[in-house]
RNA sequence: GCCGGAGUGGCGGAAUUGGCAGACGCGCUGGAUUCAAAAUCCAGUGGGCUUCGGCCCGUGGGGGUUCAAGUCCCCCCUCCGGUACCA
């Protein structure tokens, strides 16, 4: 047999894998089932990075050992065809997106097949593929089809939506609006993240520090008709479903920051000012009870501290809250306008980043309090978002640090109502005291009336039950969350089964239609180029009319021309991997009841948030609608970390440090490259690229070689130390280590530390005169896992004639592990200083005797006195002595 | 600021969850082989001191608990990721 060729022996083996398709899974479990899964890659031009092979890798390894461990196995690949750089290809060539599309995934799929993945091929997809959109598009209608109710905490058929009587008193646009009102999809004129240079809009979670995340953009706000998708309905669902997860604790962490739930309480404010009106509010208000609706006598908050309420000095509403035309007193008009138009064109940038100091304008009016009568004015800040809570609050500048500043800015009173607890110093408590300090911690209640002297916990509980009591407020939640922004103007994407119906003169009437299930997919239209005009109408609105203008029971429509986001495709592919190529449902129910949820889904942190929420989200509401079994899709979640350059840097072209596995493949092969990047360090850790490092495996694998084979003889042959006689106890007790080490790492997901003990397993063997076949072939069958073409080729050179990959993995006898005679340290006051030979079944007298009995032991012992005795059997004895 | 994660030799990293710090690999040093080199094999490799027996110091820094601390507790520093007026 010759040297250890990877550049033939690896071509081979991924011919016969996919001649026998080795890999393929069956339509429903046999025995215990395993859904391992790869966050797909999106096909770029540059073809596969360095940083890919890690995640896939390490699923890799552990389908292979599940497999051998007789689970049955669902390992499939695709891709996020979908998104930008490929559609700016076609604006620049002319080309349609689909043709570079399909070509990057031809390099993609050359790729991973060239590092030995054992995928199921025949599972691949692409969302780009229109037999896949079509289910996108499926989808999306049961999101138009679905509204959420709140006390039954699910989504439901729309036609299910309880219409109040004042609605359908009037008539049927009414309930068709009211509908549209309560569906998960819906459209909003709200303003939106425009981004001018990528020609698109932006989802809030696409734009980073008033930048566009791709190609950092500037970004402004604009008012635009958009899709949205109603993911706050599930905000509790999706915090609260966390916990049943076996995710890592930061990714959690993040999603709950994302979902940003928080308790606190709605209050009213009386907007009339003279005390008989205020009088008569809260007889009628106490009578009634808190409406849904505030209406416009009052100014609704929303506070999380309602037991400082008594230290509300003023209060503030968003430039864009309804009421600021109502509030705004006519000498104050002109200072208001000026001062909303600017908060208006201001960027979130300048309104967050750059504003450090607080800005804001009185509008002339006053609000009453409800717990102390008092009236206090009301401002206009941008400080206060109209997106979040009812877009207004009340400021209590005493308590809270953005109040705090405004007052001093503005010399508007500060009123403490709570006072620190004793941890606080002397000095500080006299400043927060009188109003020098603010204070946002938890303490004791003060000027607050009868609630003197609670805790501010007891505090909240009792004022929010008083104000509920009375009408004047109700306990809340609010979320950070914010709805989905759900379109874009881009033609390389999803369409949207949605038809805008026209009247005679060519205007949309406002009706909207979804197109009918039968005919699904909605294909892209041909264009004749793909440039964006500069304007946010999309570029589908120069599709040929018979595409834009269909005509339905004589009703002339025009299509919806925005398409979806790149997250649409990745929202649900774990779902249609499982059942591919079904054309009556997404997924069928049996397959996917026998495969879900997904056992263990590996990818990069950067999806922490963003694909893991909305893929949550969209799988939560088909499980609502009964598409689907399981209430969470990815049971399991790894993080692999990122792949730095040799500078320990991030690695990218500009920085010159990017590494090809393509040329890392040639040098050194594909066992090597895996090997290499699991052997780099833990899975989820951050860490350097070192070609050295890619060396040394490759070294180990040549070992491992000519520890089985003779190098030098050009027929295959067995390295001629192997043998059929029997193992010594020391050779059986290193074989059955490995086995149990490398079995336990790859459970734990630790490859580095199981490919430490193959190493050590190799360098122990590769000393022995006589190596039994049989631990040969069972250290064979463990580096399959991790380097399959070389084993393969090894099995093969064994003697077998099938593929090792359905063999049994090894198994190893505890009893096998035992030695007779184990050395252990002797230490003196917790130094180690000598170390003796003990019977590693020895008990503590035992053991003690012996040391004692020792003669380096005696004479560290001359003339000291032992105190005390420490003996932790199989592992030291500790002598604590004086003198 | 807040929320996560991490600091161990020249480098990547190990360490039964309190029990011999530095497994395994890279690199480096010396040797064997070679005309020479590569490759391979053997030996050594945390720092300092040493009378060559050993001794002292060492897991970001400072305290503490313990017979024993990389591991547990308190305080602090640095780096990475996320987030940023969410009331």
């Amino acid at each position: 047999m010759p040297r250890y060729n990877p550049a033939t022996i690896e071509p081979k083996w991924q011919a016969f894998w996919d001649e026998h398709q080795t890999f393929a899974s069956p339509r429903l479990p046999e025995g215990e089932k395993m859904y391992v899964l790869d966050m797909f890659p999106y096909p770029s031009g540059d073809g596969l990075h360095v940083g890919h092979p890690e995640g896939y890798t390490a699923t890799d390894i552990v389908c292979r050992a599940a497999r051998m461990q007789g689970k049955s196995v669902v390992h499939p690949m695709g891709f996020d065809a979908f998104g930008l750089p490929a559609e700016e290809h076609a604006i620049k060539t002319g080309e349609h997106p689909r043709v570079q599309t399909e070509q990057n995934i031809a390099t993609f799929r050359r790729q991973l097949k060239m590092l030995g993945f054992s995928f199921d091929w025949s599972r691949e997809l692409a969302t780009t593929d229109v037999e896949y959109f079509h289910w996108t598009q499926w989808i999306f209608l049961k999101l138009y089809d679905t509204w959420f109710d709140d006390d039954q905490q699910k989504g439901r058929p729309i036609n299910e939506l309880p219409i109040p009587k004042e609605v359908s008193a009037d008539g049927k646009d009414a309930i068709r609006e009211y509908q549209d009102d309560h569906r998960l999809a819906y459209q909003s004129e709200a303003p939106v993240n425009w981004c001018p240079a990528l020609g698109t809009v932006l989802a809030n979670e696409e734009v980073i520090h008033g930048k566009s995340e791709r190609g950092n953009h500037p970004v402004e706000r604009r008012a635009l008709r958009q899709w949205m998708l109603r993911i706050t309905a599930y905000a509790s669902r999706l915090e609260d479903d966390l916990e049943s997860l076996d995710w890592p604790e930061g990714v959690k962490a993040l999603q709950r920051n994302w979902i940003g739930r928080s308790t606190g309480a709605e209050v009213d404010f009386f907007l009339a000012t003279d005390d008989t009106s205020n009088d008569n509010w809260r007889d009628s208000r106490a009578k009634i009870g808190f409406p849904r609706k505030p209406g416009d006598q009052v100014l609704r908050v929303y506070t999380t501290r309602p037991d400082t309420l008594f230290g509300a000095t003023y209060m503030v509403i968003a430039p864009e809250h309804p009421l600021v035309e109502q509030l705004t007193t006519s000498e104050n008009a002109e200072a208001v306008k000026t001062y909303c138009d600017l908060a208006a064109a201001k960027s979130d940038l300048d309104r967050t980043e750059l504003a450090k100091e607080k800005t804001g304008v009185f509008t002339g009016s006053f609000a009453t309090n409800p717990v102390n009568g008092e009236r206090i004015p009301i401002w206009i800040a941008d400080y206060v978002l109209v997106s979040y809570g009812t877009g207004a609050i009340m400021a209590v500048p005493a308590h809270d640090e953005r109040d705090f500043e405004f007052a001093k800015q503005f010399n508007i009173p500060i009123q403490p109502v709570v006072a620190p607890g004793d941890s606080t110093s002397e000095e500080e408590r006299s400043a927060i005291l009188a109003g020098e300090q603010v204070f946002a911690g938890h303490g004791t209640a003060i000027n607050s009336g009868d609630f003197n002297g609670l805790a501010t916990a007891d505090f909240k509980e009792k004022i929010t039950a008083w104000l509920t009591d009375q009408g004047l407020g109700r306990q809340a939640i609010n979320y950070k969350l914010r709805d989905w922004l759900f379109s874009r103007q881009r033609f390389w994407g999803e369409p949207f089964p949605i038809l805008h119906e026209l009247d005679d003169a060519g205007e949309k009437t406002g009706r909207v239609q979804a197109v009918d299930i039968a005919d699904l997919p909605v294909d892209l239209p041909h264009l004749d180029d793909f440039k964006p005009h500069g304007r946010p109408e999309p570029p589908l609105d120069k599709a040929p009319d018979e595409w834009l203008y269909p005509v339905i029971d004589g009703v002339r429509y025009k299509r919806e021309t925005n398409t979806m986001p790149q997250w649409a495709g990745s929202c649900w592919y774990y779902l249609r991997f499982l059942d591919p190529t079904n054309t009556e449902a997404l997924v069928d129910p049996e397959i996917e009841k026998a495969w879900m949820p997904i056992d263990l889904y590996v990818g990069g942190a950067e999806h922490a948030v963003l694909h893991l929420l909305y893929a949550r989200f969209w799988h939560k509401v088909l499980f609502d609608r009964g598409v689907i079994s399981t209430p969470e899709p990815f049971q399991k979640l790894v993080n692999q970390g990122m792949i730095l350059g040799s500078n320990n840097e991030k690695m990218s072209k500009s920085r010159g440090n990017v590494v090809n596995p393509d040329e890392v493949v040639k040098e050194y092969g594909a066992d090597s490259l895996r090997l290499y990047e699991m052997f780099m360090g833990p899975l989820e850790q951050t860490k350097p690229w070192n070609m050295e490092g890619v060396n040394g495996v490759y070294g180990f694998l040549n070992r491992v070689w000519r520890m089985i084979l003779d190098e030098n003889s050009e027929p295959i042959a067995l390295n001629p130390t192997i043998s059929d006689a029997l193992p010594t106890e020391e050779q059986n007790r290193i074989l059955h280590k490995t086995i149990k080490a490398v079995t336990g790492d790859i459970a734990k997901l630790s490859f580095n530390t199981a490919i430490a003990r193959m190493m050590e397993f190799t360098n122990f063997y590769t000393k022995q005169e006589s190596r039994p076949r049989d631990a040969m072939q069972q250290f064979v069958l463990l580096l399959s896992p991790f380097a399959p073409h070389m084993a393969e080729e090894l099995w093969q050179a064994m003697g077998y004639e099938k593929s090792l990959a359905k063999e049994a993995w090894p198994a190893y006898d505890e009893a096998m592990l035992v030695e007779s005679e184990i050395e252990i340290p002797v230490q003196f006051k917790g130094k180690v200083r000598t170390k003796i030979k003990i019977p590693a079944e020895a008990n503590k007298n035992q053991i003690e005797a012996l040391a004692l009995a020792d003669a380096r032991v005696k004479e560290l012992l001359a003339g000291k006195e032992i105190l005390k005795t420490i003996v932790v059997p199989g592992r030291l004895v500790n002598f604590v002595v004086k003198g």
